[in-house]
DNA sequence: GACGTAAGCTTACGTCGTAATCAAACTGGG
DNA sequence: CCCAGTTTGATTACGACGTAAGCTTACGTC
């Protein structure tokens, strides 16, 4: 290592040069780098390029690429944060994390395989699962249980989003659906389906 | 490209030098690396070493590195194979290719980040869930929901294995109890969990 | 202006995938 | 027995990658 790198920031201008970059500026671009070109893509010499920068000069707020891809997964999973009405029961809450979760993960495709195979930060999944975990409590469900739930549908909806990803052109002639608007409905309810499935089993499952 | 490269084998012994490397060796020798050290080591130089041959060689059998992991995936899948017994019900059936599909994942952990990214070839696929599909055609049920129905237990079994072999060691470091028989005994009753709940919320569905 | 310090730049090394080219090892015809 | 013809493996080389080490630049503070 060049320097114990993940400094979050001098406590305030004490003497130096000015920084032109930072974490977020980094993350932003790597983002959008990601988002345009795919993850093959995000090399550090084009992340550079990018922000007008030589690639070594990044390893001053990033440890190597492998932080920079992790700190790419934290700003992801933080798009997926829902708004959670407490009037909602357990099981509307949770098919409206399915749902966010989903979103989140199609708004930026080529980020899924990252995502699938790069875990969340312990601390920042435990944080955007709370609210959820939260309308389980309010419904008497144990903890655990409540856990199992809500990971399953998180697992669900990652393989689904790394299924309907990773087959971009067409599948075979004849069977199934072909690629264009049709892919999209029939993925989408696929997606409708396998998730009522889940959630009703679990509902018969917890609820008295 | 060097050659036509996926040529698959002269009619068997005109003139030439006599091979020493076939498609299925190096395929064998691939799992085999990706098992012990991963699939950063999986590289054509680290390949051709063990098969005590110079990388480019392989060229000679395989297009190029993409097509390389995708025989490796394809081969992977060949174990996920079951014997189904004709008398299972639909859901009986499900539930052997989830636990059969599952114990291949975890059997091979280091390739579950391969098999999530690479989706299987279209005709592997299907064969492999030919026979599934008949259970369901034997109980009536409409094609389209039958692939809905195994394809989203596909994609839950294999978003669990990421999730169970995407945390390898400790979560949080220095601290003491950490993955052990415990963390075996949790993901295996998380998955049975969920499985349960998907397929029994699918029998809700699609049985009279 | 000199100094300390933090940020960005330059250079360099080893490894990767692979294009192009060459050498070796077999078969069958003369 | 030797000589095409053919197929397979080896060599060499190039550009791109991640990143270690050291240098330069641009600040705040005396």
């Amino acid at each position: 290592m060049t320097q114990p790198a993940p400094r979050p920031r001098r406590e305030a201008g004490r003497g130096g040069r000015p920084a032109v970059l930072t974490l977020g500026r980094i993350v932003t671009a790597a983002v959008e780098v990601l988002d345009a070109e795919g993850l093959d893509a995000l090399t550090m010499r084009r992340l550079g390029s990018r922000l007008g920068v030589a690639a070594m000069s990044l390893y001053r707020h990033v440890a190597d690429r492998g932080a920079l891809l992790a700190a790419v997964v934290d700003h992801l999973f933080a798009e997926a944060v829902v708004e959670l009405d407490p009037a909602d029961t357990w099981d509307e809450a949770l098919s409206r994390f399915a749902v966010a979760y989903r979103g989140m993960l199609l708004a930026h495709p080529h980020a899924v395989p990252l995502l699938a195979t790069h875990p969340v930060d312990t601390d920042t999944g435990t944080a955007l699962l709370a609210g959820l975990l939260d309308r389980f409590d309010a419904s008497g469900i144990d903890r655990q249980d409540a856990l199992i739930c809500v990971q399953s549908v998180g697992v669900y909806v990652l393989g689904h989003a790394l299924a309907q990803v990773g087959t971009p052109p067409g599948t075979s002639p004849g069977s199934g659906p072909e690629a264009g608007p049709d892919a999209t409905a029939f993925y989408d309810h696929w997606f409708d389906t396998g998730l009522l499935a889940m959630v009703s089993g679990f509902e018969r499952r917890l609820t008295p």
